[in-house]
DNA sequence: ACTCGTATTGATTGAACGTTCAATCAATGG
DNA sequence: CCATTGATTGAACGTTCAATCAATACGAGT
């Protein structure tokens, strides 16, 4: 009944999934190539194959579809550190690790792709005057800072310093990656790789820190 | 003959300059008003008092007048942080207290305005597309970086320990600057004024770190 | 008062864009 | 083998917007 196959093997309950995944793709990859401001919805439908029409249909115009490809973006952020938390599960993973796990999730491969560099960027400058992207922008921002205050109350006894600790981290690891993404002159992961490894020195100089204890 | 008087009190040859800073100014207002997709030569030329042709006029065209408005942006946080150290030339100052002025610098009113917010994130997003801004965008960053570094290198023997220093504080303060932005709920400058002290506490642990010396 | 030159206007144009919807067609059910 | 479904198309439409340019306003010089 529900496993019957089409000639092209897809379900036709699957086919609205499928399209609606091929159409967000295409909408990451039109705002890698023609930016923002460059992306219509003629850009959009031929980069997937199909007509403009498809696209009012499925999402229920140009701005759906971009609402929609955001959402993937920060539903990927989020899985990634699930993913990640979950590989580990069998042994103990200390505060530490969790910590190095974070970093390591907020500059993972797809994170540094073109197509999720420009997307963020974009998607924050238009959080600014659309309501709905705000909220999704503040609830991710709230994600990093939680999940790094758990791990720091676990290491630094001071409730004021774990606060602090976890504020200057949140910065570090997006400022850093803000300006990787700046900075990003051909394709190298040149400047990822050493915003990765400059963020988890700073959490270990932390950690070293409030180890000596008593300071302030 | 230079020094002759309009009965409005404005010099002919300076009403190109004062037409170009009024276009800039309305500019700023419109996108911090309307955003940056709801600016259009209309909106500018309307807040400015004049008509749309001007632009094309002073700019030659939309573009112009955008790019004028970012390199105003620009040379604002160049002749801040200049304005600031030259306030303090008479005494000498300290590598740490010109490090506390570019903090400082950077958290200054004027980059907490909403029309200067929503630009520089629109700023940014365009840059990843447009050559020319690209270039403004990397300068900025640079200076940001060798300002930083060159107050290090007086603090922090090993080199290599300077540039991981400078790297770090320039990441934190952008990254503070954008989460401060970001989650700007009605019109609190409290996110900026704790960025700013966490800004500062954490060059203040660098230094302090730096000074029992010999580590790695 | 009159003219010249510059500054400014704003209606108009043409291109670009998002949305709509009647028509099409392959896949299903009977 | 015919009827029905619903996924998909793409031309047409209305809107928006940047750019243009002929017309106008206005100060300066005589």
């Amino acid at each position: 009944m529900a496993g019957k196959q089409l000639s092209n093997g897809l379900n036709r309950a699957n086919i609205e999934g499928v399209r609606r995944q091929q159409l967000i793709d295409a909408t990451l990859k039109s705002i890698e190539l023609y930016g923002f401001q460059g992306t219509t919805i003629v850009t959009i439908s031929k980069l997937a194959g199909m007509s403009s029409g498809i696209i009012s249909h499925y999402f229920g115009g140009k701005q759906g579809v971009i609402e929609a490809a955001v959402r993937y973006l920060l539903e990927q952020l989020k899985q990634g550190l699930l993913l990640q938390l979950q590989a580990g599960q069998a042994r103990q993973v200390s505060p530490r690790e969790r910590l190095m796990m974070i970093v390591e999730t907020n500059f993972a491969g797809f994170q540094r792709s073109s197509s999720a560099t420009v997307t963020w960027l974009a998607f924050w400058a238009k959080a600014m005057h659309d309501p709905a992207l705000a909220r999704l922008q503040r609830v991710n921002s709230q994600r990093l800072s939680s999940n790094l205050l758990y791990s720091f109350r676990q290491l630094i006894a001071d409730p004021a310093a774990a606060r602090d600790a976890a504020a200057m981290t949140a910065a570090m690891i997006d400022g850093m990656w803000l300006r990787s993404t700046l900075n990003l002159t051909p394709a190298t992961d040149e400047a990822f790789n050493e915003a990765e490894r400059l963020c988890k020195a700073f959490i270990d100089s932390l950690i070293a820190t409030s180890g000596r204890a008593d300071e302030v």
